[in-house]
RNA sequence: GGGCAGAUACCCAAGCGGUCAACGGGGACAGACUGUAAAUCUGUUGGCUCCGGCCUUCGAAGGUUCGAAUCCUUCUCUGCCCA
């Protein structure tokens, strides 16, 4: 259930409640695709203060496997998580791995990219994978495409997420008594590419269907940000008010608070996290997020850190270390060095939402 | 004292007459990363540059040659073996 509490230019300021706790709404959900947020513990992102994870249905359907799954009582319990997940259905990994799939109406033939197996995930196997992983917010499964993409393709791929939309659902739906999680939310997600009159008709299709809330996919794949901004504008009208609004994948900071104004909800990225164990550190330079530079990204591994006394962080573990110490432990690959620069940056995102959320409410 | 092997850029290490400012690693430096096949990938790593080149380099000093990191001589140093 989504209650919109407020909306102004900043954005929109909203509660969703799902099983495993309500989140105040717009959010950014860290990215545990194989069970963990990489480097962190269940109980660093209870601690830096995250309400809900992402993770990802085709990475664990091959590993652990879903006996494994069942047999430990879903994620939560598995990773020891007590708050929401939300996982992504393997829609990415056809854009991500898709020298190794194959597109069929019946679903995507993957190859294995652990061992080469050829794996068949059908939009209801999606669904039934994600009922056994007790995931909180589930994702229909999807066609995401590249951009530029050949001509038809980005039509044929919309045209197939929507009919496997509708399959999705009815599946979600006949599972949900057997499932560990019967109060689970399912969306629906809009593709379309760059297209607009693609993308409302996308939506338009699923808004048809009935879904708890619309993720739109298929951007943060190289398209410019206004280019991004033009599909949120032209989804705007479409998208039902009282449902949330999910921008899959993205995006840097700056960017994270434009599309927030144009109504987004809900966030995930890989960024943070990866960019922290390859020594990219964001940190905040000025409050005013309306300013482009409200943030800069700094390389801890830069030599100008050698005998930096600058603590990490103003509070918590991060103050105190100092950031000659982290670039140490990054020149000499201590493991640390990614943890400490994650969880910084983690805390960054969490801490960037929470101004955005008091910014609408101001 | 005698014999053999070797000395190449920050380190290791190729090269054995011209296409060599010198392969490849490592290190160092810088950058990229957007629903994670990612603790990954890319670039730079003698000096100067009007970016066409120019200059100085392969233990040292001489020499041979049109031309040497590559061949010769002597020296210095290192390792191994024999006395």
């Amino acid at each position: 259930m989504f209650n919109l509490k407020g909306q102004n230019s900043n954005g929109r300021r909203g509660e969703l409640v799902t099983p495993h706790g309500m989140l105040q709404t717009p959010f950014f959900m860290p990215i545990a695709t194989k069970a963990s947020v990489k480097t962190l513990s269940s109980f660093d992102i209870e601690q830096l203060g995250s309400p809900i994870v992402l993770s990802n249905t085709y990475h664990l359907w091959l590993r652990p496997g879903m006996d494994v799954m069942k047999e430990m009582g879903g994620l939560h319990r598995f990773m020891d998580w007590h708050d929401a997940i939300l996982t992504d259905s393997g829609g990415f990994q056809v854009f991500s791995l898709s020298g190794l799939r194959k597109l069929t109406e019946e679903g995507v033939e993957f190859q294995s990219h652990i061992d080469g197996a050829k794996m068949m995930l059908t939009p209801e196997l999606c669904m039934q994978i994600q009922r056994t992983i007790g995931s909180d917010i589930c994702m229909v499964l999807d066609v995401c495409t590249e951009l530029p993409a050949k001509p038809g393709e980005i039509e044929r791929a919309l045209e197939l997420t929507t009919r496997w939309a509708k399959r999705s659902k009815d599946e979600f739906e006949r599972t949900r008594e057997e499932s560990i999680n019967p109060g689970a939310l399912l969306f629906g997600i809009v593709q379309g590419g760059t297209d607009l009159e693609l993308r409302k008709r996308s939506a338009q299709e699923l808004v048809d269907i009935g879904f708890d809330g619309y993720s739109i996919g298929g951007l943060s794949v190289g398209e410019p940000f206004e280019e991004a901004c033009r599909v949120l504008e032209a989804l705007d009208s479409i998208l039902p008010k009282d449902k949330p609004r999910y921008f899959m994948g993205g995006a840097q900071p700056h960017e994270i608070v434009g599309y927030v104004q144009r109504g987004i909800d809900m966030f995930d990225c890989v960024l943070p996290t990866r960019n922290a164990r390859h020594g990219t550190l964001y940190r905040f330079v000025h409050d005013d997020l309306s300013r482009p530079d409200f943030y800069e990204m700094i390389h801890a591994t830069n030599e100008k850190y050698k005998y930096s006394k600058d603590v990490i962080g103003s509070e918590g573990e991060l103050s105190r270390y100092t950031m000659g110490y982290l670039r140490h432990l990054f020149s000499v690959n201590e493991m640390l060095g990614m943890r400490l620069a994650t969880m910084n940056n983690v805390k960054f995102y969490l801490e960037l939402m929470e101004k955005l959320r008091k910014t609408i409410e101001a």
